[in-house]
DNA sequence: ATGCAAAAATGCAATCCGTGCGATTTTCCG
DNA sequence: CGGAAAATCGCACGGATTGCATTTTTGCAT
């Protein structure tokens, strides 16, 4: 847990230094209209440098999803011995949720993210191929959890319906301009609706 | 219907070639590796002329979705007074179907579009890109035909839960390798699977 | 403190996508 | 045949990435 030392400590600091820098230049002017070059510069580095921290731009802005993707997959790991698949799904949802619609506030950079992405082509599409390896790490996980009831085709149509519930619910109540909560409650409906197809299919 | 000359006739001959030009050498060398230069090349064009015809190179890949789009709203439009959300919806997934797993065939260049696409990760982004914005427009047709049993936000979490059982079922057989029988019976799993959990709770 | 080796940051050149614009060539039509 | 409109081209940028060689920093053992 502990740091080796300065070195680890700077690399840290630059990493955060740089997904400030970019959030608030991609917030105040957009994300295609600010170049790698603005946000080295903003963040006290070199362009070349920043590829030694992201793979690319939209690496940057999701920098974040990891961690919380193995969140979720640990939901799914721990399952309990009472647990439906849709129980867990539930749970890997609202887990999902409690940091999601209204929010990020990934580095003191409240909300922006969801805007940010919702209305940039490039980033739909980015975010949209990791919620895809998502849920087949999920599926994964979820056929291991649920080794009796599911098989690997069974268990990515299933993910697939939660999430596409979710995703369908969560884009069409920020495009229709809701509330945060308002938000919240039609995604938990969605959530609902999917459990209970669920239900009336697998185990 | 009738095409003006040989201006329209050329157009639509050159648009074919960089198709076909593109198809094939992105699964010979691979997408990536292949770059627009000489893809125009292969369809003896300026490279310039390229963005003439397509917006960028994903657009090559996806060339023939567009009127596969059109179909599938179409059927929603035409939807019978008998028929339920889940069975127009069924209706589109078998329509979609009739064309996909499996096949290509574009302009006779059958299958390889389908594997282009799973092993190309900037490509799977694009195409889910295009598989979200269509189901928006599928959720606005699906509201338009049921007014009384749909809003905008039920109508987008049912159509979200229909594609994304597809494409989890779809996904998971084709990375399991099976036949293209075989995941066509699977996606009918899955559109079976979603339509039941729709009848379970919209009407 | 000093010096060396590993790690990080840079600089630079090169490739490729995508776009604006002006010059050319084709095709259409009177 | 003589434009006018449409389609191609050529050319020059701006920006993302990447490979490679070079220069700084940092960690650590004398």
């Amino acid at each position: 847990m502990a740091e080796q030392g300065w070195r680890e400590r700077k690399k840290t600091l630059t990493r955060r230094a740089l997904i400030e820098a970019g959030l608030r230049l991609f917030r105040d002017q957009g994300y295609q209209e600010t170049s790698i070059a603005q946000v080295a510069a903003a963040a006290g580095v070199a362009p070349r440098t920043f590829f030694g921290y992201f793979a690319g731009k939209e690496d940057l802005v999701f920098a974040d999803t990891p961690a919380r993707i193995e969140t979720a997959l640990r939901v799914v790991d721990e399952r309990g011995p009472e647990d439906t698949v849709a129980d867990v799904l539930t749970r890997v949802a609202e887990e999902t949720i409690a940091g999601n619609p209204g929010d990020v506030d990934l580095l003191g950079l409240a909300s922006g993210r969801m805007d940010l992405v919702m209305s940039t082509p490039s980033l739909q599409g980015a975010a949209l191929h990791r919620l895809w390896t998502t849920e087949q790490r999920l599926a994964g996980a979820l056929l291991r959890a649920f080794p009796d009831d599911l098989d690997e085709v069974s268990a990515a149509m299933v993910v697939g319906s939660f999430a596409g519930a979710f995703m369908g619910a969560a884009g069409a109540s920020l495009r229709r301009g809701d509330r945060p909560d308002e938000v919240r409650a039609a995604v938990g409906r969605a959530v609902r609706h999917a459990a209970r197809g669920i239900r009336a299919g697998v185990g």
